[in-house]
DNA sequence: TTTGATGCAAAGACTTTGCATGCTT
DNA sequence: AAGCATGCAAAGTCTTTGCATCAAA
């Protein structure tokens, strides 16, 4: 996993300069199933074999970085204490979100079958309405608490 | 609208105490359709006719309370700068985030439109597969910046 | 060599909290 | 009269930024 090429390669297709700290954020972020926070991403590189020196204040740029270049995003569903949450699978999908506050992927299977469920034509007529070009159409399920 | 008794039944109904700030503030953002933040609320209540004094922490408070209440909701989608938002519509409808990170409802019959293409055993077959209950299905349509 | 990322600390922004005071019930 | 909300300021988080240093291209 370190210096893996395919990753030079795909920071250097989307035009980002290619950094040991950059890779660690990267990789963990995508391998991560959780939608972590900063913070999570901070400790998670720190638990792993060879972490490279690394600020809580380069794992925000860098975060901000992957964003502007389209390889992951930005949750709109905070965190309980209001953290932001990041995402490498830029796929669309829907969300669960637990009373715990953390956020799940829906199966993918499921996911498909939500959005297949948002017409095209229905899309259309909404932005005919309000004026707009829909970039994305997030579905998000939130969870009872028990 | 300053003393609604309404506000009051309302308030009573919920289990608030009623005092002038708290009427304040529901009003503004029960009338209000850009779901505001805290900031937001702190001036809008200021510019009122006859506002009773309010520091922001009451604000905070209130919209806390209210919450818990069930009088209004956070929404999972911040504002540009983090921001919370609230909204008092406690009705299932769909939002439109336009680039400037504001917040606007889709139209009620595109949202119930949209909603209604969530079938209940859809839903039904999301619950029994990961395991919990859904409380609330929302939609958000991003824009494209243009 | 040039450009841009990192690291540290300080600053900025949003939100919560402790305690005395005042108002609601 | 008792209990809870308010207000103020201070503290607590999350996030960004300035600047010197260092690495990638």
């Amino acid at each position: 996993m370190a210096d893996s090429p395919d990753i030079r390669e795909l920071f250097a297709a989307h035009g980002l300069r290619w950094t040991k700290q950059r890779e660690d954020i990267y990789s963990a972020l995508a391998v991560c199933k959780t939608h972590p926070t900063a913070e999570d991403l901070f400790q998670l590189v720190h638990s792993t074999s060879e972490p490279a020196g690394m600020s809580l204040a380069t794992v925000y740029n860098t975060l901000e970085a992957l964003t502007q270049a389209g390889l992951c995003r930005r949750l709109t569903t905070a965190a309980a204490d209001g953290a932001a949450r990041f995402d490498a699978d830029m796929s669309n999908h829907a969300h669960v979100i637990l009373p715990s506050g953390d956020v799940r992927d829906l199966p993918a299977d499921l996911s498909a079958e939500v959005l297949g469920h948002l017409p095209p034509d229905l899309l259309k007529r909404i932005e005919e309405r309000v004026g707009i070009r829909i970039a994305r159409a997030s579905v998000e399920f939130t969870c009872h608490v028990r």
